[in-house]
DNA sequence: CGCCATCTGGCACTCAGTGCACGATATCGG
DNA sequence: CCGATATCGTGCACTGAGTGCCAGATGGCG
């Protein structure tokens, strides 16, 4: 909840440095035929720094998911109460496609190894379960006291994240090469077409035509303030790109 | 697609013993201060055994969830197509929660467990996945040819599992002394409505009040043939009840 | 220069999971 | 009744992930 200026440590290169060199042998020679020792070798580093930044082998290959769900979180916290609660969570969904757009290579290449590697599918399942959670939750809240609120939050959640995935791994399969925004809001115009209410609008990704930025802002308030929330570790870089793209369309 | 007499092995009664060793260890010491030597040690049985009957020591603890999706399989692949597809996945995830509900005392167990072990968690989302995933397969078959035909096949997927999921936590944390017939009923009502063709029932779990059967089966057929699916390895028992229980219903 | 905190490396250890080979048992044809 | 073969249980040794602990390096700061 603290608008971010340079971040301390900025970010650490070792860390990098190990993801960089378990692609390379992931790709090369395979998740399961790759040893933690052998990316440490490649790295230059101790193997006890490995598990310093990645509590698991798995967690190597979504270096950024950790982040990403801290962002959706923040975003979902930060939201006016008078936004159409399955607009919002759809808008939250388009946080995480964002991540994944950031980086196509980087993406497609992880698309690729968790479609072979069942462990990896697995682990992939549970971050994943972490974002229907995190959705889920918020729709809780906005559906408390309805007769069958958490019902209608826990399904509606399921869906928006089906219909995203639906539309990431489309995305993902061409390579990166179709337009990853048009596919995911085309999906989730289906689960708000199936679930919104009447107020909301039938289609289109957003009202403004500005979907919801990174870090989970900016979101208009009442009169023409724009709150963007951050993280206090994110790259400088980015937080500037927002609020230009932010004020850009304003 | 057989009638199943009288199974010619049973069932391997050292399986049965490490699954029993195995759950009085875990509730009485946790599962992660368990170890596999433990298991075996109780069981009096050699170490190598328990990985020849469970691929993994997180597998002991959903010991018939392999079986449950075959069956549920099974009773897609021999659905008559004439069943509207959104109300028959629903009864597919019947199958899934008359499951449960056989060994409540033992479900209730394993929820407790897989509420506070993480790792049993992710496990269990891989197994849930599985579920799901037969039920978009079908869907997708029977949306082939329509413009978001696999779309509306995942959305509704997940929607089901979600619904499903819903209820039957509900269920268990109420230590399975609610009707979770009822409740899943409710559940899965609620999807249908989101989703259902008009043609479908708007309410109630199934036309002629008899829901899915174990088995994959018993499914209606034009001129009142009743078609009971079931594994060669299944219990007899459970055979009887079920034509039982489709005749009496009748 | 010395004191702090933080980062990093190395070592030893536990435990899950696998490959292999040996003994017991069972089933079957002769 | 008896060897042949297949199956099942078991012990052993091995790999590899993940952890706890401690020692060395680095980098401000008074």
């Amino acid at each position: 909840m603290s608008s971010s200026s340079a971040a301390p440590p900025a970010k650490p290169p070792m860390r990098d440095a190990l993801v960089a060199a378990a692609f390379r042998l992931f790709v090369e020679r395979g998740y399961e035929q790759t040893t933690v020792d052998d990316i440490v070798a490649l790295a230059g580093v101790g193997r006890r720094s490995f598990f310093r930044y990645f509590p698991s082998k798995e967690d190597v290959v979504f270096p950024d998911h950790e982040g990403c769900l801290a962002d959706m979180t923040a975003f979902l916290a930060a939201g006016d109460p008078q936004c159409e609660p399955v607009r919002r969570v759809c808008d939250a969904a388009r946080l995480v496609l964002r991540m994944y757009a950031e980086n196509p290579a980087f993406s497609v290449q992880r698309y690729r190894l968790t479609k072979q590697v069942p462990g990896l599918r697995a682990y992939e399942l549970s971050v994943v379960w972490r974002y229907e959670r995190a959705l889920a939750e918020y729709l809780r809240g906005r559906y408390a006291g309805r007769p069958d609120g958490t019902l209608r939050a826990d399904v509606i959640a399921a869906a928006v994240v089906a219909a995203h995935n639906n539309a990431l791994r489309s995305w993902l399969r061409s390579d990166g090469r179709s337009d990853a925004d048009e596919t995911v809001d085309h999906a989730l115009g289906y689960v708000q077409d199936a679930f919104g209410t009447g107020s909301a609008a039938p289609a289109g990704p957003a009202p403004g035509g500005a979907p919801a930025a990174l870090f989970g802002g900016p979101v208009e308030h009442p009169d023409d303030v724009v709150v963007l929330v951050s993280r206090r570790d994110a790259p400088l870089w980015r937080v500037v790109q927002e609020i230009e793209t932010a004020f850009g369309r304003t």
